[in-house]
DNA sequence: TCATACTGTAACTTTAATATATACAGTTAA
DNA sequence: TTAACTGTATATATTAAAGTTACAGTATGA
């Protein structure tokens, strides 16, 4: 898993409780502890599927560009973090003759891949807002 | 997500298809490729945990010690790699004054254990004999 | 219009995780 | 009593992840 998930998710709700729903990218490293740059990287991905929005130049920064009640960590996961379950390391040898050998690595993306559905159908329960509200019944 | 959990699925596999159900592990290394030792760590784990047995000296490697039939990749997961959905990195500061910073984390360790719980029981729907009747319906 | 404060992005460095290699004590069978 | 195994630890190498730095592009306001 994808610790950029985790980012953005965090961005997001931070985003989500400030009044004017907006904060630059010095702001939001500060908060979740890691640095400016990769920030800007995950807040750029976020953009390009219309999470937020960007003003740069001078009192730039984030703005939140949806409705936190109706965004789910699914569709943030979907745009950050999709495939990062599954992971690097392939196991068999597609050249062996044995077919469990040469086979088993396209059965184990099979059940990745469909492990990462099933992952989705439940985050697609959770949303921004109620993450926030989580967040707040911790205190 | 661990690649051990891919070793141990891949092997118990190899080894329910093999008519003694046994193998040794420089055979299991070879089919799975990696390296002996790396199996023998896997293949530990799974002893303690009943999924087979051993037999030391000549002629000896791990047998099959459950019904693959019965035996699911959530068994298999809980076994080997209960937790490694959560990435390592952890976001926010509890130190913070802000709770979103000091609280994402605790809120984000239970959305993980949430659905690893999902996971699991998607997982405990694939049986180590359904794998390799994929396996084999690939040919 | 020029200095300033932002984003976007790439390149480089550091750190941490993962995987491999080696070694050897303990075990068992021939 | 030797040979072929497992179990496990430790060291090494490799790869992935995260942090750092740098700078071009953009908007704002003095």
């Amino acid at each position: 898993m994808n610790s950029d998930f985790v980012i953005a998710s965090h961005s997001l709700v931070l985003l989500a409780n400030l009044p004017d729903h907006m904060a630059n990218s010095d702001t939001i490293a500060e908060n979740v502890c890691t640095n400016p740059a990769r920030v800007r990287k995950v807040m750029s991905a976020l953009r390009k599927k219309g999470f937020v929005r960007t003003k740069e130049g001078i009192g730039g920064g984030y703005i939140l560009n949806c409705n936190p009640e109706k965004t789910t960590l699914s569709q943030i996961y979907l745009a950050i973090s999709t495939g990062s379950l599954k992971p690097n390391w392939c196991t068999g040898d597609p050249d062996q003759k044995c077919i469990i050998s040469s086979n088993a690595q396209n059965v184990m993306d099979q059940i990745f891949y469909e492990s990462e559905m099933h992952l989705q159908s439940y985050l697609n329960e959770i949303t921004i807002s109620s993450v926030l509200e989580r967040i707040k019944s911790l205190e």
